[in-house]
DNA sequence: TTAGGGTTAG
């Protein structure tokens, strides 16, 4: 039988009254008759046999024996709803049975509530009396359709006809208002209900359940007469979804009945709490206990073994999926594509991806994207974001996130931008790694337009969003606004204190940031060896070197955090820098663990700071044996013999470069205007304005050398007279970025860059100058830390 | 002829 043909009830008569009909020799049909057909009925055909049958004997005009028919079509699976709809609409005689089957078949089978409560409409309108067991279904399709008005209006009318005291009334109600997470209506309802059975307790525990209220959902569970397993399971649930594993275990613990979902419900509470292990071991009690496993419980194992990265037991897990048939389970064949993809096993993932690519959904492709994306694999998990043929939010945020995630920040805002043209509204995750982009690309206007953003549109200020959106105001150098961000958050973590006293470290407000350091001690909070890098660091970049031993200290002595190597190095760096180089040097031989590089670095910039040629050399030549590819140690070495002008020296380290093929990083500063980031390289001639900036740096050189600027053509690498050495120097990326900078940021918005490494001497003094003569604020950003240029003078005091 | 428990992707 071909339904599609069938199109309305009249073709299907005319198709089977050309048949041979069965009844043929029983002209009258009684209810007994009628009723044995039914239980014999399996095909379309003969359905439609009996049909026409009662519409030729005039049979159907009987509401009772019409009644039966329908509920028969309706409960049957060969006959599609919209068939018994158009039987139902043919009707002559109608009963209120009728019209409840109806409705229940819309809202139930066919997933249409809206049509239920419109045909509820029609049954007024038509002088049809509702009864008690009408209310119970419009009560539902409301609760389906989450639509808070319609079940109102249908609470209403069962006020109206006195329903609402029947018990199964009173249960959907309870069930609607809990789904819709109106509770205050439910606990009503509940309330003052003149019965309550079984299903109303459990109606009611689902509402505080699902609002995540376990205070409230414990109380009713304790009040409950008699509890079940379907309750008590939902309380494990709730348990685990609040963190009180505990409590889930006991109540495990006291089940007379475990069930499958009872183990499942364990399980999942074990593995959202992150205690993977456990997770693992209940799963294998409950494997030798012998309980049927389904594929729900699967799916939390495999989401346990992708946190751990498991290797024996993930074939085992994925040998049990395959038994239980991945591909009648997509959420199975998903949760292996996401531990697979967890692990960096991509292409084992990639392989189930392929095999199931007939019928994957929206988890199956986020889920092989961010795979790729762990395995740093860019290009290929753009290639699917792109292909993707439909993205949501996830698929937005993973990449997004992704390009963050791998320095690709200007990646990162373009297809943040790219996502808001297509009209998808961004949350709280995306907005974390889109500031974290504009910290690494100074990109300021953008960073306040988000904050901006996040105000305008109510979104949750959480520890990781406030704590990325301060570190974005300090390092973009706006203390007080990042500052601002930090006082009104409502809960602070560990890393957002440490932010604030790194910030304002960064910003040279070394007195306000040692401040900070104290408050966090005194309102509790522990600081820990980010903490302690933070304020070694503050300490560094003033030279306060009594101040910053006490602090190293203190480490052990007060907060039991262990300074490691990164620590000692930037003990070393303090000491060397206020020119204690031999103490500097003692620390390196005597710290517990071997000095890395950058310990031994720090001496070696000390030693060119202070003029030690002898450890200089000494040290500088063992760095660049400890790593000949770095390309710092070898310029600074160099630098160092060429300000005392040993050539023959600068042109042997110029060799050995060469022949380790170490490449100069090339300085590069960025600065961003109108919303576009701009990029300089030393010597760059490829801006579109170069015409003008240049123009720009003549005035700007005679400008502060009216000020008495001296060029310092100490650190220039190359061998050339002194006036190429000074052309050199004014070919600076940040040179070239302030004076785009002056040309068209207009005053007073300070005029803000960011470089890839230190600021050099010359563009310091430079700098200051600039500031005087044109009387503009500039802010630099420079690997370590910020200068901020105003009056003549620099944040740092000259000191970094 | 009412309701109801466990799972996966950033």
């Amino acid at each position: 039988m071909n339904w599609a043909k069938l199109s309305n009830v009249s073709t299907a008569i005319k198709s089977t009254v050309n048949h041979k009909l069965s009844f043929k020799s029983n002209p009258t049909i009684t209810l007994s008759i009628l009723e044995s057909g039914l239980l014999r009925c399996r095909t379309p055909k003969q359905f439609n046999q009996i049909l026409s049958q009662m519409i030729l004997t005039g049979y159907l005009k009987d509401a009772y024996a019409a009644s039966r028919l329908l509920k028969f079509s309706i409960e049957s699976s060969f006959v599609p709803v919209d068939y018994s709809l158009q039987i139902f609409t043919r009707l002559e005689n109608s009963n209120g049975f009728t019209w409840n089957t109806m409705m229940r078949a819309l809202v139930q089978r066919k997933n249409s509530p809206q049509d239920a409560i419109l045909l509820y409409k029609s049954m007024l309108n038509e002088n049809v009396g509702p009864d008690n067991y009408t209310y119970p279904i419009l009560i539902q399709a409301a609760a389906l359709l989450v639509a808070h008005f319609e079940g109102k209006q249908v609470h209403g009318h069962a006020l109206k006809l006195g329903f609402d005291l029947h018990v199964y009334v009173g249960n959907t109600l309870i069930n609607m208002y809990s789904v819709c997470g109106n509770m205050r209506d439910a606990r009503r309802v509940f309330d003052g209900s003149p019965e309550l059975d079984r299903v109303s307790w459990n109606s009611i525990l689902a509402g505080y359940v699902q609002i995540g209220d376990v205070e409230e959902a414990k109380r009713v569970f304790d009040r409950m007469p008699q509890r079940n397993t379907i309750a008590s399971n939902s309380m494990i649930v709730l348990f685990g979804k609040t963190g009180r594993v505990g409590d889930a275990f006991d109540l495990f613990n006291e089940l007379d009945e475990k069930d499958m979902v009872s183990w499942s419900a364990i399980i999942s509470c074990y593995e959202q709490n992150r205690m993977y292990e456990d997770a693992l071991g209940m799963f294998k009690r409950m494997c030798a206990g012998g309980i049927e496993l389904d594929e729900v419980v699967l799916v939390s194992i495999l989401s346990a073994c992708a946190h751990m990265c498991a290797g024996e037991i993930r074939k085992s897990v994925h040998g049990l999926a395959i038994k239980m048939g991945i591909e009648s389970y997509l959420n199975l064949l998903n949760a292996l594509i996401h531990m697979y993809s967890k692990c960096e096993e991509v292409s084992e993932a990639q392989k189930l991806f392929d095999v199931g690519h007939h019928n994957l959904d929206l988890i199956s492709w986020n889920s092989m994207i961010s795979g790729y994306i762990r395995s740093g694999l860019l290009e290929r998990a753009e290639a699917l974001f792109y292909s993707m043929p439909e993205k949501d939010l996830i698929s937005w945020s993973a990449m997004i996130s992704g390009y963050a995630q791998h320095d690709q920040f200007s990646k990162t805002l373009e297809l943040f931008q790219e996502m808001q043209l297509s009209g998808i509204r961004p949350d709280e995750t995306i907005l974390v790694s889109v500031i974290s982009a504009c910290t690494h690309l100074g990109a300021l206007d953008l960073g306040r337009w988000v904050h901006a953003y996040i105000s305008k549109n109510g979104l949750n200020v959480n520890v990781i969003l406030g704590t990325t959106l301060l570190d974005m105001y300090m390092k973009c150098g706006c203390v007080e606004s990042a500052m601002d961000v930090f006082c009104k958050m409502e809960e602070r973590g560990v890393s957002t204190w440490n932010a604030a006293i790194l910030g304002l470290a960064m910003n040279g407000l070394t007195e306000r940031s040692l401040d900070l350091l104290s408050e966090m001690k005194s309102s509790g909070v522990k600081p820990n060896e980010i903490t302690f890098m933070a304020v070694l660091g503050a300490c560094r970049h003033m030279g306060l070197v009594d101040e910053g031993r006490s602090h190293f200290d203190s480490m052990v002595r007060e907060f039991k955090v262990e300074p490691n190597v990164k620590h000692y190095g930037c003990m070393v760096d303090l000491l060397g820098r206020a020119g204690e180089l031999e103490e500097a040097e003692e620390l390196i031989q005597t710290m517990p663990m071997a000095p890395d590089v950058s310990t031994w670095g720090a001496l070696l910039g000390a030693c060119k700071k202070h003029g030690d040629v002898e450890m200089g050399e000494r040290v500088g030549r063992k760095l660049i044996e400890l790593q000949p590819d770095h390309d710092g140690f070898h310029v600074l070495l160099s630098n160092m013999y060429a300000s005392r002008g040993n050539w023959d020296d600068v042109i042997e380290i110029r060799g050995m470069m060469t022949e380790n093929g170490v490449v100069k990083t090339p300085g590069c500063s960025m600065i961003e205007a109108n919303g576009i980031v701009h990029e300089f390289l030393a010597g760059d001639k490829t801006h579109p304005q170069i015409e003008e900036i240049e123009n720009k740096l003549e005035e700007m050189g005679k400008r502060i050398k009216m000020e008495g600027y001296v060029p310092d053509t100490n650190d220039v690498f190359l061998e050339i007279d002194e006036e190429e050495k000074e052309t050199s120097l004014f070919r600076h990326s940040e040179k070239l970025a302030v004076a785009f900078g002056l040309l068209c940021i207009a005053p007073p918005t300070p005029i803000r860059i960011m470089k890839n490494l230190r600021i050099c001497n010359d563009c310091h003094t430079a700098f200051k100058l600039t500031s005087k003569a044109y009387d503009r604020e500039i802010v630099a950003r420079d690997r370590h830390r910020f200068h901020h240029f105003k009056h003549g003078r620099c944040s740092c005091s000259d000191f970094w």
